[in-house]
DNA sequence: AGAGGTTGCGAAAACGTTTTCGTGTTGAAA
DNA sequence: TTTCAACACGAAAACGTTTTCGCAACCTCT
């Protein structure tokens, strides 16, 4: 077992002082170039490479950005991740990833955590119970610390910092006009509860599109998902009911799920019910029928995020209070799981 | 902004040495009550938290944990992930993420990179391009430095370390002989190419299963897809073929790719051809049929992974020279894409 | 009163770097 | 021969901890 060496090894080794091995591995003029030569041989031979915690304690610097979110096992987010780690990667940084597992507390933990040393700053996207509780004092603790924050994807207009979203609201709408435009009347919605601040602005871009319309919003047709694991009852309440032509599903999931009730009471999709979700996931693009979805571009968040928290971080120079809010583009994918006229 | 306090200042701040702070705040008895109560007091009024950093420089030790995997958007490899952070979290570790994207140079770099110092073991699953190579000396050179790895689902036999695996070969077996079962002959498979270690190791159970039926493998059944993204052609001639009754498919692309061809020359799934797939992941569950599939279960392998270099870190006593290959185990989830009996 | 034992605290080293500053040696110019 | 710059290098501080050791001051016995 070799272990790695160091500065000090190498010193005692050439016998010479710290101070010259370190400058003549950094190419200092200051050193003769006999030594110089000597010493990085040496280092060479013994493949030193510098210890990055000691670096990081001298300069205060970790090079590391620290990712929180909710889950990983999760399309979206695991393309922002990626996304995220293309840029850090690209920019030297590395990243560690933290999950709050939509919980408060845990969230707050892993904030406290890193925040002492370990990342230079944050990305995160906000715990549903964060979201519910509307405190976000964690947050801002390490913001007043002088850590850069970028929020994404689900946001909080109570805390001043870099944020990164898509148009929920636009995209929403645009979504539920296509549906419109193909002569649909009776469009319904499966949505969240509200305090997801995602779903309640895509509940908004609905009821907006009708408004547009002047079809009046029934909101018979409009179902609030709690637990995405025992949605069926009421997706199939709805379906049965035989009220709609139309869905638009806030999210994927919810979108297959009512494909796969309507197959169940043997109506077809598109041609019986259309129905239109929310992200490009893995799901829309297999599913039989494949989904028609707004897609958000989750790699393009991610290096965005990314890029807005390293130009921070390397612009250095005190605070630019000027926080700004990006807003990636969306666009609607039409698939299988629509009619066209 | 107030920036994080140190000991240093605290002991300014009091007057007292830096010892003597240190010492109060761990509660030693050198310490007078008296003396312990008032830094202990001022501390929290100013949310003292030791510095990570300073920590991991002193102990040699960061608590941290680097996972190497080829990519993240990929629902296997996420909820590995999701299972490392599980134990990681509970033992009071973080976990630093780096993609290879498949890429060996990128395994090296980021490998390299993190054994400076920056994390304490790794677990990781090696990119295509590094099993195609055989070139494991990034690997070998890191555990030769102390730091312990642990290889999960992409393994070598060439270096020695403890590994986390499923019986690919007996998995591929059992769902081959289900198909058998069912009075299946003519059963193609869907492959990789055979230097990916687990597809090699799944195309070999999938011709053991048939030669323990006394059915002589049929080289025209087989099809081993390099490029994910254009297999499309090789699966529609094999379907268009009409020559199988079955498809055993090595991952859960293939496998609801073959479905969708198979819809579009009208043969239905189950009641044409029954289709088994690998890896219980999304498409799976939500495709219209759900996939029949052996199921991985992720989770399982990322807690143990974390497990066994955890025990490693901890144990610490010198080299445990005991290297273990801990196999979880798999099992085949029956849904709507194949028929029975 | 002196010996010995507690008690309470501080100095300093250590982890591995980088960098500033000081200093001894050399060579050249006066 | 003296003076001064250039050169080559080392000592030490700094980053923020923890921990070992040493040392006063006080107390308690004889």
């Amino acid at each position: 077992m070799r272990k790695k060496v160091t500065l000090k090894q190498i010193a005692k080794e050439l016998d010479v002082s710290i101070s010259t091995v370190s400058k003549s591995l950094r190419d200092s003029h200051e050193i003769s170039e006999d030594t110089r030569l000597k010493v990085q041989a040496f280092a060479k031979l013994y493949n030193y490479k510098p210890n990055n915690i000691a670096l990081s304690l001298k300069n205060k610097k970790t090079k590391t950005i620290g990712i929180i979110i909710p889950e990983i096992v999760h399309h979206f987010f695991a393309t922002v991740i990626s996304g995220i780690e293309q840029v850090a990667n690209e920019n030297g940084y590395n990243v560690i990833v933290c999950l709050s597992d939509e919980s408060f507390d845990k969230e707050v933990i892993n904030l406290e955590m890193l925040a002492n040393g370990s990342t230079d700053g944050f990305i995160m996207s906000l715990s549903k119970e964060t979201q519910q509780k509307k405190d976000f004092h964690h947050i801002q603790e390490v913001i007043n610390q002088g850590m850069p924050v970028v929020l994404f994807d689900r946001v909080t207009n109570d805390v001043f910092c870099d944020k990164v979203i898509i148009d929920d609201k636009q995209a929403a709408f645009d979504a539920v006009q296509f549906l419109l435009e193909q002569d649909f009347q009776k469009i319904a919605l499966i949505t969240t509860v509200d305090y997801v601040s995602v779903g309640k602005l895509r509940t908004d871009g609905y009821k907006e599109a009708l408004k547009a319309n002047h079809i009046a919003v029934d909101e018979e047709l409009i179902i609030k998902i709690e637990d995405i694991d025992n949605c069926s009852l009421k997706i199939e309440n709805l379906i049965q009911s035989k009220k709609c032509e139309a869905i638009f599903a806030v999210n994927e999931l919810f979108a297959v799920t009512a494909i796969k009730i309507a197959a169940q009471h043997n109506l077809k999709v598109p041609e019986d019910i259309s129905v239109i979700g929310f992200t490009d996931g893995i799901i829309s693009q297999f599913s039989t029928p494949s989904i028609s979805t707004v897609s958000q571009n989750g790699i393009k968040m991610g290096r965005k995020s990314a890029q807005m928290l390293i130009d921070r971080l390397e612009l250095e120079d005190e605070e630019n209070e000027q926080y700004t809010t990006e807003i990636i583009e969306t666009n609607l994918i039409i698939r299988e799981s629509t009619t066209t006229k």
